[in-house]
RNA sequence: GAGUCGUUAGCUCAGCUGGUAGAGCACCGCACUUUUAAUGCGGUUGUCCCGGGUUCGAACCCCGGACGACUCACCA
């Protein structure tokens, strides 16, 4: 018995017809594209209503998006890589036989078209097909052409119908490469090398989370998908490279939200002999040059409609605010004068959840606060500096204040985009502070970092002074889209698995 | 992990106080050689997310589960 659906089956018939008249549906000789869509509807676009072009050959490749019949002649819309054209397919242009092949073809076939151009009479710039050939036959039908794919599961789970039909998000995803592509320009233009460092760890670490575990079976060796490439590219810093960056994925076992995908995408750059204050201009730089590469311009508007939206603006330098000032501007909390039971009692006043508030220090009470007071409230691009040492372990430590250290988050509408800071080089502090983050794992925090033992005999042997930075991309490409949900900006987000999976069986 | 909402045809959605399931698009047939949500006429399409329960009778009420969205928590 098929479980395949009447839809299907009609098309596997008109399949059978193509083949019973010798036409192969999936034949493997290259098609060649003339012109994509765009550049015909471009190029053709000052002929008159009504006039022909029948010197010119085109031809062109795509998707069958629509058809309009009308008997003897019809129009259709094929949609490859730049845009939809209209075709225009006569009886009498193409041919009895070709003609009825083009009558076994469906919504979703993959086609091409040779032919001359012409503007019809409404003022459409259009193909007239001479010839035809089936290079795909699509068997599943197209979702509805007017209202098209709203459903959000439908759209993540099988994102190439979504691609398919929704225009603007194959827009979001070609901003998104070419921001990409902005970004890593401008790097190499700097002298940045970049560089791939394993994903595969056998010590996670160069970030407080939870990793995924997984094992190699000829090691028999427990593994750890990376959670950030830092140690990595610090190692690398040691080894005499003065500029390194890497982009690509790291990988957090936490919650999925909005916000947060389990896979996500992070530019890490190091420069030697800079600090926090080179690294964010760097920042500030490279968001620039993503916002101009967006489209956008620096100022961009963010939000769901119209009235809600914030005009953003990217153009440097972006406001610095140290994290005790912006929690005393905009949390109401003098830091100086507040006592710990203060600020205790004002943690406990939020939603947070604290599992053991009293090893808490003061600086980590105040950092806590600030995440709960302030950041929604940091709407234009703003670096937030001088974090407690306590919560910074691969930070170096301010050389007036060393509870603090020369570190900073940029937050944009709220939400945390970058962070960055002078990278800790001083092998026998960075053995201490590994040392607190294992006593914390010790002590059920699962966040704690391990010891990367060999991470230490790097520093050991000399690092040079560096500012380094972390930029969230995904993050970054909700701004610069304007997307709510870090779903729609990347491609395949993770879902959970279903049972109950379409499944084509053919027979 | 908690709460709220949702899941009906390939897609977009109706379906009232419980009475054998509907529309538009798509699809099939017919007509039509400049349409663009083509049009006109006729027709087909369902595990109403799954499993229990209540009831003479459940898409609808109750319980459990799956998946998703949103909010919160964690986090970038």
């Amino acid at each position: 018995m098929s479980e395949l659906n009447e839809f299907v089956k009609i098309r596997i018939e008109k399949l059978k017809a193509l083949r019973e008249k010798g036409i192969n549906p999936y034949p493997s000789a290259a098609y060649d594209q003339s012109h994509h869509s765009n550049e015909i509807v471009h190029k053709f676009r000052d002929l008159q209503p009504g006039e022909h072009k029948e010197d010119v050959a085109v031809s062109v490749a795509g998707r069958l998006m629509t058809i309009r019949d009308m008997g003897k002649s019809v129009f259709a819309h094929i949609q490859d890589g730049k845009g939809k054209i209209q075709i225009y397919i006569r009886k009498d242009s193409l041919g009895e036989a070709a003609f009825e092949v083009f009558k076994l073809l469906d919504l979703g076939d993959i086609i091409g078209v040779k032919g001359f151009p012409f503007k019809t009479k409404t003022g459409e710039v259009s193909v007239h097909a001479k010839t035809l050939e089936v290079l795909s036959k699509s068997l599943h039908p197209m979702p509805e052409k007017w209202h098209g794919l709203t459903d959000l599961e439908i759209r993540y789970r099988n994102r190439y119908v979504d691609l398919m039909v929704n225009d603007d998000v194959r827009k979001t995803f070609e901003i998104r490469s070419k921001v990409v592509s902005a970004m890593r320009k401008y790097l190499d233009s700097n002298n940045f090398l970049e560089v791939e460092t394993p994903m595969m760890h056998s010590i996670p670490g160069g970030a407080a989370a939870k990793p995924f575990k997984t094992h190699h079976n000829a090691l028999d060796m427990d593994m750890f998908l990376r959670i950030a490439p830092e140690l990595y590219l610090k190692r690398l810093l040691v080894g005499g490279f003065e500029r390194v960056y890497e982009i690509n994925r790291n990988f957090r076992n936490e919650g999925i939200s909005i916000k947060h995908n389990p896979e996500f995408t992070m530019l890490e750059a190091y420069q030697a002999y800079g600090n926090n204050e080179s690294v964010m201009t760097l920042t500030e730089n490279l968001l620039a040059e993503a916002a101009k590469a967006s489209g956008h311009g620096l100022k961009l508007k963010v939000g769901p409609t119209e009235e809600e939206q914030v005009e953003v603006d990217f153009t440097p330098p972006f406001k610095r605010l140290p994290l005790l000032q912006a929690l005393k501007e905009l949390g109401g909390i003098d830091y100086e004068t507040v006592d710990i039971e203060e600020l205790k009692r004002r943690v406990k006043g939020t939603s947070a959840v604290v599992k053991h508030i009293d090893s808490l220090s003061k600086a980590e009470l105040a950092y806590m606060l600030f995440g709960e007071l302030c950041e929604s409230k940091l709407v234009q691009p703003t670096f937030i500096t001088d974090f407690p040492v306590e919560v910074s372990p691969l930070a170096k430590a301010k050389a007036d204040n060393p509870s603090l250290t020369e570190r900073f988050e940029l937050f944009i509408l709220g939400r945390e985009l970058a962070n960055g800071f002078s990278e800790l080089n001083d092998p026998i502090d960075q053995r201490k502070r590994f040392e607190k983050q294992v006593d914390l794992r010790k002590a059920g925090d699962e966040e704690g970092m391990y010891l990367d033992e060999d991470f230490i005999l790097a520093l050991s042997y000399g690092m040079p002074p560096a500012g380094g930075v972390g930029i969230g991309i995904d993050r970054l490409l909700m701004f610069l889209t304007n997307s709510p949900s870090i779903r729609d900006v990347i491609l395949f987000p993770l879902l959970r698995h279903r049972d109950d999976e379409e499944k084509m069986i053919f027979e």
